[in-house]
DNA sequence: CTGAAAGCGCTTACAG
DNA sequence: CTGAAAGCGCTTACAG
């Protein structure tokens, strides 16, 4: 590997100047920067990124924090991921899915090793220690998500709050009074406070005590066969309901699969509206489900661009955004029978 | 921050000496040892890892290269990702997942970054540009899966040839002689030369053949309705079929539910064997499957072991090594009617 | 517009 | 057993 001395001397210059051309942070003459670009050209130059992040004290990495690795990467993860990879890019960043464990020393140890420049913060919870600990430190952080009291934190996060009024708003305008909703929590979802979902529960039992209707509502793993319990389970606790709100990827075809080994049709006996999925989740079962999409695309630019404002300006104006969801009209919703 | 000069200062020593103490590179006197940890404890002292990676050229930094980043990260690959950060936290090193896309450029860069000691190539394909490209660059890699000509090259790898032949085995000792295999490629997979799908269907070929068994092959993508589409193609193709080796995650709810719909019981008119999945995999059906789960764990300390040997000792010989998928008995197989 | 030099935080022969 | 010094590959005031 031709290192920057290397150039240098082939083109006759100082190393000094080598730096000045590549990172383009001086004027050079244009004979000089020719001579340069020749000589990097020539021995395939390629700047060590190590060199270069001791000496400017940034790496210009970033790392993602997944806590734990879940069970598996949904889609809207995936998705997010992408979109923040590019994002990052397009910055001049690196983003890089650093798995750590969420015991306490491994954080302390990733933050102070120098080798990355922020961190991506994902799943938070209400009250995280994570983000306790990333606030103890010197070390620039953005949330995905917020916690109970996010006032002097940077974050972004899905506005679950209007997306269930929406929701619910949308479903009793088809007429619908009694309504049912399925969520994705596991006993350890509920317990660990995690954001979407306690928001959503709580927003839901509002919306339809303020505006009198009758509801029910379920806990659902994430899988088909939850989902077709969940469905059987609805049809025995409460029969008479009419719209279901769905908030679980994983568990839509086999919910949609339990009401249609009950013979109920869908959207004719019973509405479903998805929440917080993707337009591929939609179709993953027939009839196509009417959804609020997950804005991941623009949740992965919007956490970077977050995290990079700090990075550029460290004692600067922290962002907090919200984004709602999107509706996308299926086939699994429509008026009210009777 | 504390570097290694403040910890030297405060106990009166070089910053050689530091160094030994906390590499235990060479002997230290242990009252002098004693000064030194003194020292780093009560300065909260944390060893910068870009000074160490450049001084001793060795960031101790592993990339996992997913091509693309799929859809999303099932269950298998999040439980190998798991398994090979852990191996490698034991071995020294940190994992890290680097996505880039795989058009030339990115792969260079990331090479020739210094960032990294090594890479896992994730998802190889029969011929694989991105070998070729880590082949002529001097970056040790190991691969999980293989090229169609590997015998030059460190890889990891699940036997699908063997695992596919236990299967066939396994259904023909129950008499079936009418075997189906549904595999989980779309055409992109086909196309692309995916090596466990094209392995496991020329296997799947070559052993109905060789027993003179009758059998037929679908296509299905990794989602319920395309297992439902699947199961009703199988019914109205090749009717007579009772036994069915499904390789597809993701598609095996909706096909048991396309054989229901039909008033087809498993396992009593139809024995369903699902191979390359994982026990949770098996579980997400009523009646659970019989399975051949894919080694996921230890698919990722081995791959891990086998870049660290040629991290390690490069010149050294390299590990080329199979396994092979674990059986594991459900209640979706029996014996054949009739 | 260009260069000499210090320095980022470590490791590692070399000497004693 | 310990230290002085060179060096890893860069960036960045500072000087001219």
């Amino acid at each position: 590997m031709p290192t920057m001395r290397d150039v240098a001397r082939l083109a006759d210059v100082s190393i000094a100047t080598v730096s000045f051309v590549i990172n383009d942070t001086k004027p050079v003459a244009p004979a000089t920067r020719a001579r340069v670009e020749e000589a990097m050209q020539q021995l395939g130059y390629r700047r060590n990124a190590l060199g270069r992040a001791l000496a400017s004290k940034r790496t210009r990495i970033i790392a993602l924090l997944y806590p734990a690795l879940q069970r598996r990467l949904s889609e809207t993860a995936v998705k997010f991921f992408t979109s923040a990879t590019q994002t990052a890019k397009d910055l001049g960043y690196n983003l890089v899915l650093w798995p750590i464990s969420n015991d306490a020393g491994q954080i302390e140890e990733l933050i102070s090793s120098g080798f990355i420049d922020g961190v991506l913060l994902m799943e938070v919870q209400l009250d995280d220690a994570r983000v306790e600990r990333l606030q103890r430190s010197t070390l620039p952080f953005a949330l995905i998500g917020r916690t109970r009291h996010p006032e002097e934190l940077p974050y972004v996060d899905v506005d679950f709050e209007n997306s269930m009024i929406e929701a619910v708003s949308y479903l009793e305008g088809l007429g619908h009074s009694r309504l049912c909703f399925v969520d994705s929590g596991g006993a350890e979802h509920a317990l660990s406070g995690y954001g979407p979902v306690v928001r959503s529960r709580a927003t839901f039992a509002a919306e339809v005590e303020r505006r009198g209707l009758e509801s029910v509502h379920l806990s659902c793993e994430e899988s088909p066969m939850s989902g077709q319990n969940a469905a059987e389970k609805l049809l025995e606790t409460a029969p008479d309901t009419t719209a279901v709100i769905l908030m679980n990827d994983n568990a839509s075809f086999g919910f949609l699969n339990g009401l249609n080994r009950r013979g109920i049709d869908v959207p004719g006996d019973m509405s479903v509206l998805l929440i917080g999925s993707t337009p591929d989740g939609a179709a993953a079962t027939d009839p196509r489900l009417t959804v609020l999409t997950l804005p991941s695309t623009e949740l992965g630019r919007m956490g970077v661009e977050t995290l990079v404002d700090q990075l550029e300006e460290p004692g600067g104006p922290m962002r907090q955004a919200v984004v709602i969801c999107c509706f996308e009209e299926g086939q699994s919703t429509g008026p009210v029978q009777r």
